[in-house]
DNA sequence: CTCAAGGTACGGATTGTATCATACCTTCTG
DNA sequence: CAGAAGGTATGATACAATCCGTACCTTGAG
């Protein structure tokens, strides 16, 4: 982990990730990210989740140390991207699961 | 969902299944399974997990209600089979990921 | 400098999950 | 029939997760 909470690579395990996909909020994030094209950068905020700021500031630290998104600070605000290449690479195929996700009724 | 609880390929869904192997046990079990010779039946206590009975039917029972086992009734107990066909049309490379996962330190 | 915007930290309320002990049911075996 | 084996149901407990309001920090814009 570096000093801002990004696991390495190597230290991304299935387990942390699968817990933070099994929140529909975080996971929703994710299949947004995981849709837009390769590099795209959002705020916590742009996402429209029906929930308080200190709760988006919460699981978007799950995201973050599960190795998820990478968050850059970009000093008026914190960029989104998610670690398509780390993913792909250490969990092949997780990404596309949750990108193609059927929106629930 | 069947009156035993198991529901239908098409009724199988990326948030319960992922809730399901977010718990090391249930992964586990999952584990097992997938590296097991297709067809494979195990019954619950055959898994040796440190928990009691109790825990034991819990857990098995949100694999079963998430669609990733199918417990059959053998009268004397109930046998577990992993619901291969089922998962890999619906969330195609999610078993490869349980399977290949190395064990926690 | 002042202020709004985007986030974070903290404390607390609420809910959910995992766990167990106990009691009970069913089926096979002797 | 009696017992053992495998599971289930129920009720209770302990812990973790979600969520909020509030206060606070930092940065960029005016």
């Amino acid at each position: 982990m570096d000093h801002e909470g990004h696991p390495a690579e190597h230290e991304i395990t299935l387990g942390a990730v699968l817990s933070a996909l099994a929140d529909p909020l975080r996971r929703r994030v994710v299949m947004e990210l995981a849709r837009a094209p390769i590099g795209t950068e959002r705020t916590c905020a742009s996402f429209g989740l029906p929930v308080s700021k200190a709760t988006l500031t919460h699981h978007f630290r799950i995201l973050r140390e599960s190795g998820l998104i990478r968050q850059i600070d970009r000093g008026n605000s914190r960029a989104a991207t998610l670690r398509r290449d780390d993913l792909d690479r250490r969990l092949p195929g997780l990404l596309d699961l949750v990108a193609a996700e059927t929106p629930a009724p």
